[in-house]
DNA sequence: ATATATTTTCAATAAATTTTGAAAATTCGG
DNA sequence: CCGAATTTTCAAAATTTATTGAAAATATAT
């Protein structure tokens, strides 16, 4: 397979990929652009390569530099700006898991805490089985909140090596 | 707060949390409303409940049959179906991750297998980082493929007790 | 300061996804 | 078998989400 081919192929199935991960088509190519691109791009070049509009474009770089995977650089001399994705997939991995542990799992522990609280007789059937479930959720998500938490600050050799360990 | 207050907060959360997670949010709906119910429930009962059509409910259901979170009980002497979802949370855990990993981890590292052995010169930089991206992604998720495998096998008890050994 | 390059915003539009509801198919008791 | 109850399908409609592109804002060189 060709080069041009293949970064075709992972541009677009990264994208599919990322819609399967709440992530929107473009922002995951415009990722998957700037991982097996060797230099910073400037918007132009990633409208150019991916055939998308200059709003689009500059919208989705914004929310590649929020969750923290792409980063502005300026080239001196150059009035442009540049951008380019962390390479190292580690990295990158631990910034996803980061940003949607405190999105998504922090506020719904929260919300359970709270529901795990209803008025009523447990000897209800249905206050139990709410009441149950609601902290059968809650204890596996404190879990993994935990586990996540040292996954975000752990090297991979160190991560791998456990892991290894762990299931040898 | 009242049960019927918790029983909609709960649904409706778990609804945008499928959300992100590429599930829609009807089917999360409906998965909620069988986790916290004591009984299964007929089709009418769910279409009551959340108020969605009958097409709706129906496609969603067995949806959530396919990924093996819900199954048909047949109660003597009723002619209409019931469900039910599984209530121990583990269990739902592992067969979401199983079912993810066939559905969208094992198909991105055959492409990956494919996507490693492009043409052309390691020495230009367009190759080299090509290359060393998709060998970096795939070498993590070799390793949580493996991960998973285990996890999917493992016991909760099990899980979280070497869990707590790692990261102590 | 002015002109020009560049980035950002956002209302309008397009595309993708979800939902509806009625018709068709199926199931099952009598 | 027949007929009523129930489930399934799927084209059309509604809703949600993503994209465009041109205008406004900002930055920078001279």
């Amino acid at each position: 397979m060709k080069l041009t081919e293949a970064k075709q192929q992972f541009i677009s199935s990264w994208g599919a990929f990322g819609t399967h991960w709440g992530i929107n088509r473009t922002m995951a190519q415009i990722h998957a652009l700037l991982l097996i691109s060797p230099d910073p791009l400037t918007q132009d070049d990633i409208m150019e390569e991916l055939n998308i509009s200059r709003g689009n474009t500059n919208m989705n770089i914004r929310e590649l530099i929020n969750w923290g995977l792409v980063e502005r650089v300026l080239l001196s001399g150059e009035r442009k700006e540049y951008f380019s994705a962390e390479k190292d997939i580690w990295k990158v991995v631990k910034q996803i898991v980061k940003e949607r542990k405190k999105r998504e799992l922090e506020p719904m522990l929260q919300l359970l805490d709270k529901l795990e609280e209803v008025e009523g007789d447990k000897r209800d059937k249905h206050v139990k089985t709410f009441v149950d479930t609601v902290s059968g959720i809650k204890k596996l998500g404190k879990q993994a909140d935990k586990t996540l938490d040292v996954m975000i600050r752990a090297e991979e050799t160190w991560f791998v090596g456990n892991l290894l360990k762990m299931f040898k």
